[in-house]
DNA sequence: ATGCATACTTCGCTGCTCGATATATAGAGT
DNA sequence: ACTCTATATATCGAGCAGCGAAGTATGCAT
């Protein structure tokens, strides 16, 4: 198959963005948050997501803020982010309902 | 993260074995026509998968034929293979519903 | 003849994931 | 005092998975 138009990491990057813009450290919390504990987006793959993210135009640097003498970027979804994020939530679920919606072997018999 | 337990093509693969054992290009096949089209599992893809699911228990060999003097490996689900398929579903499905199922701002005002 | 469908294997490129490391501050615990 | 944890970003290298292509082989249809 194609690579996924969104990987895993990526798309969580995408989802935690649903709200608002957040910064990358906020958006891991916010990940993790949101999922119960279970999504852990490793930094290294978060600053790399940023940058394909946004070259890719699904997000764009909100604003900065310069905080301890440190430099704090917020991203936002773009319209082309929220549709693509949509897609791919669809995605998902048609990739689980293969498994969890399967049509069963018929309890009885049909009448004939 | 940590890499999931299944990535999306290894998990097709599986869901592909749900019905009974299917050798490899069948595999293909069946995935393509149970996602109307949508998953399409290359074949550099499908053998290196085969090999890590069957080493990791949740596939087995099932039987072989030769067919025109060559061989068909037919691959069945294991007991783990059928209960970690089932687990990766339901972690699909929590993150389709983090987009899809979102808590929407509330249309009215709560009544004090 | 040519092309397509069936069917498996192997190779190498690309690209993503992720932990580690560096850098910096502040607060809590021992 | 020291250490650990949390906050916060950036970068690097190792490892691995995905994928297309090429190789091999047959049979059917155009």
């Amino acid at each position: 198959m194609r690579r996924a138009p969104l990987s895993e990491p990526t798309y969580h990057v995408l989802a935690a963005l649903q709200d608002g813009p957040l910064h990358g450290y906020a958006i891991i919390k916010r990940a993790e948050s949101d999922s119960g504990g279970r999504v852990r987006l490793a930094v290294g793959t978060l600053y790399g997501a940023l940058d394909r993210l946004a070259e890719r135009g699904l997000i764009a640097l909100d604003h900065e803020e310069t905080v301890n003498g440190r430099p704090r970027r917020y991203f936002r979804l773009t319209d082309d982010g929220l549709t693509t994020l949509q897609a791919e939530a669809a995605r998902l679920e048609a990739a689980a309902h293969l498994v969890t919606r399967r049509p069963r072997p018929t309890p009885f018999p049909n009448p004939a």
